[in-house]
DNA sequence: CAGGAACTTTGACCCAGATCAACCTGTGGT
DNA sequence: ACCACAGGTTGATCTGGGTCAAAGTTCCTG
């Protein structure tokens, strides 16, 4: 199965699926046969850790396929996830030797990475390619921002419904789809690592997911599968405005 | 005062206090003349809101004295702090027509503003500048990550014991010395700023401030100057491991 | 197809922190 | 001098979500 993820991985920018949204989105033919030097593809398999929290980081890349997470733990074990990372998000940080938290593949996983010291050599001599990672660097700081609020203010409930209204969201753009109306999807976490993002325990987001299904707000099929029949209904439960966040 | 303060405001970058520190800070001579150009100085008093979240920005800027924050409300009232600005603070985004957080002066404030359009062009043109904004975003999105474990899953006492550190050691990095042994200084914020921060009610945060003191953690003079007569306690108290968080 | 292991659900009980309320303290205005 | 008021403290009580415990589901593996 490994061996087939290596065999399907792209060997070339030009068939890559995150070719326009990753960090290279911004690159010409010639910047891109640059960054082709430096890169090779690393697979992981669901559950692996890609990198402990103070490793040395040889290399830094984007997530191709897949989907990990970025979590941080204190001594005593309690841990929080500080960021999800799909398709074309950026892991590591050029000019820092070691890597500040817990990368672990949550499904399996397909990355491109670049050798950090020609990475960051590449970056000084191609404005495109810091260009693009500010402006995702300056994402991420939204979504960080916005998780603030909702780790400090809302309510289980309203923690529950918002991070289904995230994965929800970003499922439709994937299809390119609108959120609204019926929206169906799969969740990509474990009640365990939902409760790590959102500072709760697993029996609760257990329970508040059991209530939002008896009230209506969603259906389930088996313990994964999840049917939103009204959007509407579950951003009122999340307690965002309207607006859904998007500024621009 | 506020004619004071636009007479003692730098006119010229060479004086000024966040040279070194600020998004021009690695910006050449020549450079700086044409940031000079588009410039200019604007003064808040202490309780004034910089921008409310969704304004039209028409500026992006640097605070070069003084204390705001950045904070999201939800229509019931309810708030969060996602940011302490502090000197050399950079305010808006490039590219973004309004402002995503409300921006309130906690103390009197001076900021170095740039009309956003033209900002933007110089960025394009100026790759020192893009290139420090870079590297400030993402020691922001380091802070935000931070304090999304704070807010997700340490207790009242933790929460305080971290903000506590955290403004202890801004302040020995402010003046040069090391955090450690004994630490005396303000806190920039009420109790009610430092519960929005916190995820906390103010009773708990003055609660929590009082269990400290009893506990000789601290000591209290008046409601604001704090002595820590042992760094190291505090940081126990707070739940941090040793190394402070300082990774590179 | 039995036996696990990992994940999930549900119940009973408890406690940290929220809520509601009273009072204290310092500062600025008239 | 007095008052008003913003900021802060402290007490009493309540409750949302944590903790502990048991059992149900799904999916491997032998």
């Amino acid at each position: 199965m490994l061996a087939d993820d290596l065999k399907t991985a792209p060997r070339d920018c030009g068939d890559c699926p995150i070719r326009h949204k990753a960090v290279c989105a911004r690159c010409e033919p010639d910047e891109l046969t640059q960054l082709d030097k430096i890169k090779y593809y690393r697979t992981f398999e669901a559950g692996q850790t890609v990198l402990w929290a103070g490793d040395h980081m040889g290399f830094v890349g984007s997530v191709v396929t897949g989907i990990a997470t970025l979590t941080q733990t204190m001594e005593d074990g309690r841990t929080q996830m500080v960021g999800l990372l799909l398709p074309s998000d950026f892991v590591g940080r050029p000019g820092r030797e070691h890597a500040s938290y817990n990368v672990v593949a949550t499904s399996d996983l397909v990355m491109c990475c670049f050798r950090r010291k020609p990475f960051e050599g590449l970056m000084a001599e191609t404005p495109h390619i810091a260009q693009r990672l500010l402006e995702m660097t300056l994402d991420e700081l939204d979504a960080a921002r916005e998780w603030m609020l909702v780790l400090g203010r809302k309510t289980a409930r309203e923690k529950i419904a918002s991070l289904l209204s995230v994965i929800a969201r970003r499922n439709a753009s994937l299809s390119l789809s609108k959120a609204e109306g019926t929206m169906v999807f799969d969740l990509p976490l474990t009640r365990e690592a939902m409760s790590d993002y959102l500072g709760l325990t697993l029996e609760t987001v257990s329970r508040q997911i059991s209530a939002l299904k008896k009230d209506g707000i969603i259906q389930l099929e088996g313990k994964r599968h999840v049917t939103v029949p009204d959007f509407d209904l579950l951003l009122d439960e999340a307690g965002d405005d309207g607006d859904g966040g998007m500024l621009s």
